[in-house]
DNA sequence: TTGAAAGCGCTACCAA
DNA sequence: TTGGTAGCGCTTTCAA
């Protein structure tokens, strides 16, 4: 009759109106049939179902929001979506989030608390029904500010300070100080006992995070505070280059070396091998994060994996459990692990 | 189940019509002092805006989709958002989207159909007022089916099969042709005559053009088409190294190389070095893409790079400009450009 | 310049 | 099981 699909949706939206009309049924049957709010008649049902076929119905999720006050949307907020690290933790969240009907609307701080304080705003006006913030750039009070009573998940690699108890916010940590021991382990358990940190950026808490681990772990088996070899590398290939020179100067007794990240782990390799020694037959060097360059580097760097895309799960599952959606299962928390390849060996 | 949490948000949300109450005036006047659709008395105004302060009044956005029957929302729909390529796009379109109160809903189709006709669907659905699709998994048809009177804006490698007048789909070529013609042309320049390529995934369209532009700019110097070089590299760094070492044992005359991207740029590289020659002082090698690792290579990648964020800001600002947001200035058409570095040298 | 009121499309309540 | 109906918060028309 007339007007094909395409044509009837192109002018004007199709209505519940319209549907009940095609089936001859009232608005509240249409819904109950589209909702599986009430136990409709077989028949009419049916016709319902046809109607909604026949006419291209979509609901118009604009009313829907107005009417149950929530927008099935999460917000993401995190630094900068173009770092592989809080890409893969995106899809993992954004992943998690559409299985169970969601939509995720992902934003980037840049590490910006005025940008961040403005996407907050943005966030709560668009009627998002949860956050989920990593690596906040603003203070836990101003975003329960802005997120009053709304479910809040926070990532990051430190506790942040704010009352656990009887909260809307739910804090998920990176576990900075799990890899960094497992680093640790695979050298102390290969006989290294001189072992030099090449740190990160200070600026950074998952630097400062595995850098304690590291001063913890020496301090443990019995290094003295004024022993430990710490170098600084600014997370990048150069900076992990001549903090190695340094140490290759300064502490020739040291045998492994626990980079704060993967590009000054390659840095550093590079400077041994520049030096003359060999990697790993005279010094061990591992890395962590498990980029994708540790792979194509001679020798292979041995590395810590972070769990992104599992953390990025985890957290999207804990903001829905709290939103009710009870079909969500947990996933378990996810853990860093060692990804051994050639840049470490047993100490000769 | 979501009872606890209705409960507990307790405090209603200010809507407009308690700012009348507190203001003494009509909702219609409020409306229009927030929308300054009309011109109202300057104490009421000023009443009216201290309410809004007092009661700190934030407009429900679903309220008004269903009213204005927009969202201030653009979808965004690209392959895979963990890919630095389409990341830096997302961020290009997303800061012009914000910049003009807009927000971005990001989705990853994974480059699978089904995957990317339910975010079509879900997409349409949520009444986004326009979409970008990069590299379209779907074919144009599929696409206007669901967004029939919508803005659309496709981003890709190639021409898509569209009517390009009347139509509301508007493209951006990321000008694969271009980029690839700059680095031949560099290789050319620097005296080389003798140039092989490796290509990448048959499958992409972007390799394809790359390929392309490499076969019609050897006719154009007057190779034949049975003495043009090509390997197959697939894109990654094995593939590139494997690539070299056939063509440094089938054609020793080579003494340039076009990678269709950067790994295997590098894997090239290291192929060429462990046969016991020099890049650049034997073979020169020019690569396509400029990641991160490029820098860290010795030599250092010569390559092209693709204006990736300029491109998202452009499609971003067609789309708006498009849906009558006229005070948007759409920037320069991005162009691909050279990085020069290391690996390229004069032919001696 | 202002206020009253009619919906936007949907859900959910109540009565039948 | 069904239909009628009252809003959700906002914009906008129409009178005043």
């Amino acid at each position: 009759m007339g007007m094909s699909v395409q044509e009837k949706e192109g002018r004007t939206q199709v209505t519940i109106r319209e549907i009940a009309k095609e089936a001859g049924v009232s608005l509240g049957t249409v819904s109950h049939v589209l909702n599986r709010t009430a136990s409709v008649s077989e028949e009419k049902s049916r016709a319902v179902l046809e109607a909604v076929k026949k006419l291209g119905y979509k609901p118009n999720q604009a009313a829907r929001m107005l009417k149950n006050k929530n927008s099935k949307t999460i917000g993401l907020l995190l630094p900068d979506i173009g770092n592989p690290f809080y890409a893969e933790l995106a899809r993992g969240a954004e992943d998690m989030a559409n299985s169970h009907e969601y939509t995720v609307l992902v934003c980037n701080n840049d590490r910006n608390p005025e940008k961040e304080e403005r996407y907050l705003s943005t966030l709560a006006n668009k009627q998002v029904d949860g956050i989920i913030v990593v690596k906040l750039a603003n203070s836990v009070e101003k975003l329960k500010q802005y997120f009053a009573p709304k479910q809040i998940v926070l990532i990051d690699s430190e506790e942040l300070p704010c009352e656990r108890e009887n909260s809307q916010i739910q804090m998920v940590n990176l576990n900075e100080r799990e890899g960094a021991s497992i680093a640790m382990n695979y050298l102390y358990h290969n006989g290294h006992r001189n072992i030099a940190h090449i740190a990160g950026l200070l600026e950074s808490n998952s630097s400062r995070e595995r850098k304690r681990e590291y001063c913890d772990f020496m301090k443990r088996i019995g290094v003295s505070e004024e022993q430990l070899v710490i170098e600084n590398g600014t997370y990048s290939y150069y900076g992990g280059y001549q903090a190695m020179k340094t140490i290759l100067n300064r502490n020739p007794e040291v045998t492994g070396v626990f980079a704060a990240n993967d590009l000054m782990g390659m840095g550093a390799m590079q400077a041994i091998q520049d030096s003359g020694r060999r990697v790993p037959e005279d010094i061990s060097v591992i890395g962590y994060d498990d980029i994708e360059p540790t792979e194509y580097c001679t020798p292979k760097l041995t590395t810590i994996r972070q769990p992104k895309y599992e953390m990025g799960q985890y957290g999207m599952a804990l903001a829905l459990k709290a939103l009710g959606e009870d079909q969500v299962t947990l996933p378990l928390l996810p853990r860093n692990f060692l990804i051994v390849r050639q840049s470490v060996q047993r100490k000769r």
